[in-house]
DNA sequence: ATGCGTATGTTATAACATAACAGAAAGCGC
DNA sequence: GCGCTTTCTGTTATGTTATAACATACGCAT
C-alpha cells in the first residue's frame, strides 16, 4: 500500500497523504482558521485516493466514525476545504478531490479518466479562453477546466 | 424586443433565434434524425435568452403549453439537443443553453456572468491543458471549459 | 458572566436526474 | 393492408445532490 498508481503516476501514497495534511495544517495556522477533527478527517478521506468522491460518499465514511451523519456536515467540511484550497470540486462529477498542490496558488485543470475514475490535477494554461475574454471585456473570477477521457493505464494498447 | 444585450453584445435576437432553428432543422434532415415538436419547442425556449436554463425551468415552460409535465420529457429533449450539438450543458450551473454556432464543429468554452446570468459561448483554445495531457498520455475525449465572472454590463464602471 | 464568533447538530426540503415500463406513431418490407 | 421494427412519448417511482433554517455547544475576550 506504500506505492500506488495514482495521479497517473506511481508514487508513495503514504508520503503524499501525510505531507498534504501537514501542509494544510500549517496553512490553517498561518491563516488563523481551524482544522477541526471533521475537517481533518474529511481531508484525509479525500486524500486516501486520487479519485473524486461524492459528498455522500464522504459522509458515509464520516458516519461510521461517528463524525456526523447529516448532509450539511459533509458539505460544510468540504466547503471549508475548497475555500481554503485544500480540495477542489469537480463539476463534471459533482464530486470532490483533494488538492494535489495545496501550497501553490493555482488555477487547476483536471483530467478525469472515465474508465477508472482517477483524476489528475494539472495547471490550467492562462490562455484557455484565448482572447475571447479580454476581447469581450469579460472579467474572469474563476475557471472550471476539466477534461474527460482515458488515462494511460486505461487505453487499449 | 428585436435587439437585446446578449452574448455580451447587442444583436437582433429574433434573427438569431430563427436562423438557429432553421440551421438545426437542416442538420436534422441531413442526419436523418427527427426534430419533433417537443424538441423544437425546447430549442426555441433555450434560444429565447442567452442565459442557461435548468431542466425544470424548461419543463415548466413545456408544461404550460401541454407538451409534457414530467422530468424525463425535458431531460430527453435536452439530451437530444445536446447530442446533436444544438445545445450545451453548463456543468457549473447544472443547466442548459442553446448553442451559439450550431453548424460549426466545436469545443466550446463559456463565460458565465454571476450577476445577470448571461452566458456567452466562445471557442476553447486547444492548448487549454497545455502540454499536461499529451505529456502524461491522457487521451482527451471531451472538455468542460467554463469561466465565471462579470460581463461587461455588470462591471462597476 | 455575558456576549460574540465560530463550529456543529438536526430537521426538513429543494433541486437535479434517471431507471424502468407502457403505449403511440412512423417507416418499411411484403 | 398487415405485421414488424424503431423511435418517440407518457408516466410512475425513485435516486442523487445540495441547502435553508434553526438549535446547541464551545472558546475566548471583555
Amino acid at each position: 500500500m506504500s506505492s500506488d498508481p495514482v495521479g497517473f503516476e506511481k508514487h508513495n501514497h503514504a508520503d503524499c497523504v501525510s505531507s498534504a495534511v501537514a501542509s494544510a495544517q500549517e496553512i490553517c495556522a498561518e491563516r488563523g482558521v481551524q482544522m477541526t477533527p471533521v475537517r481533518l478527517r474529511t481531508l484525509q478521506i479525500l486524500l486516501e485516493n486520487h479519485a473524486a468522491m461524492g459528498a455522500y460518499d464522504v459522509l458515509a465514511r464520516l458516519d461510521v466514525e461517528g463524525l456526523g451523519s447529516k448532509p450539511p456536515v459533509a458539505y460544510r467540511a468540504l466547503g471549508f476545504l475548497v475555500d481554503q484550497g485544500f480540495a477542489h470540486r469537480i463539476e463534471r462529477l459533482n464530486a470532490f478531490i483533494a488538492c494535489a498542490h495545496p501550497a501553490a496558488t493555482h488555477n487547476p485543470a483536471f483530467m478525469i479518466c472515465r474508465s477508472c475514475g482517477t483524476v489528475a490535477e494539472a495547471q490550467a494554461q492562462s490562455g484557455a479562453f484565448g482572447a475571447s475574454a479580454t476581447q469581450s471585456g469579460f472579467q474572469i473570477e474563476q475557471t472550471v477546466i476539466e477534461a474527460e477521457g482515458l488515462c494511460p493505464s486505461c487505453q487499449p494498447s
